[in-house]
DNA sequence: ACTGATAGTGTTATGTTATAACATGTTATG
DNA sequence: CATAACATGTTATAACATAACACTATCAGT
């Protein structure tokens, strides 16, 4: 179960994909983890997360609003940023920054802070690893502080997009 | 000239410097750039990055807003958000995403896509560039993906506040 | 089963950040 | 001096986020 998850990587989320696969295993690892932690996983955070683990793309506190008010709860702003706050808390929902948006976390058992990698065309947002991305957050260079918390956002055109504009 | 500006580091700006050297060696290379480029360097414009450049801390657009009306300007958010956005394209204003804020770009000269690196404590913020933050954007394991702008923010502590903590 | 504590959800109101749209003034150029 | 461009001013509104309080469900100990 474990090497399923370690093969996702950038390329998986922006090609096409076998995204039910995606879909199960994180509903699969958010129960087991709720499970395991005496945490209710309660039909308003089963439905906010399988809005995000939709699609691979961030959404808004309020398209998620609209998400939920569809499906029958409740859609006045509250509902929606304390779901996140918490499904944050344990790392199963990340903040993009610079769109001001929320994206279900592929794979929890990531680093806590990933790096991620956005396509401003197709909107879809992958996570990569710390050692990965060839970031180290430990650096001898930034002396003279202690670094609790790092954003990496990177922005530009998956080669998926990029293909389909010169086609 | 350009020997004085490359020593400054993060540790310059978090602890005890000559502020007013980097005030006037920032106006000055902001009225250079202006006039090379042949710019306006309005009233406004200069204001703006006046506050900005004021300290090492960021401002929200609300604030930088206030400070205008007590200088006797306007004070209606389009006001702020154009000179913010007109000198964040000319590369001497940053928004730190992670605290919907701005700040004034001590070194121009630098990267154009710095590293941040916040102190929490006293909101003192340093800009790192590229290389000397260990990280490196045109990175082989983000295949498939073609950066075109990186948002990197480090929050944390800076020494002077731990020390002061401590004491 | 009763009771109180804790956690979860619902609702209203408000705070904060950012932009659209249009009017007016100012400056450079032919 | 006309006119295009750039810059600033103003009103209204959109988009994002939280405070405060009410109500309900769940759970532990009696
Ligand atoms: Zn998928
Ligand atoms: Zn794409
Ligand atoms: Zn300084
Ligand atoms: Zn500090």
């Amino acid at each position: 179960m474990k090497k399923k998850r370690e093969g996702k990587t950038t390329s998986k989320i922006f090609d096409d994909h076998d995204h039910g696969m995606c879909f199960d295993d994180a509903i699969e690892q958010i129960e087991n983890y709720f499970l395991k932690k005496n945490l209710q996983f309660t039909p308003l955070r089963r439905k906010v997360f399988e809005i995000l683990i939709r699609d691979h793309k961030p959404l808004g506190a309020y398209e998620i609003l609209e998400a939920l008010g569809r499906d029958g709860f409740s859609s006045s702003p509250p509902i929606a940023y304390r779901v996140l706050d918490f499904l944050m808390e344990h790392g199963f929902v990340h903040k993009i920054q610079g769109l001001n948006a929320f994206i279900a976390c592929p794979n929890p058992n990531h680093s806590h802070s990933p790096a991620f990698v956005i396509c401003r065309k197709c909107e879809k947002v992958a996570e990569v690893d710390e050692k990965k991305s060839g970031i180290s957050f430990a650096n001898p260079s930034i002396d003279n502080f202690e670094v609790e918390k790092t954003t990496v956002e990177m922005t530009g055109v998956c080669t998926t997009c990029s293909r389909a504009a010169t086609i």
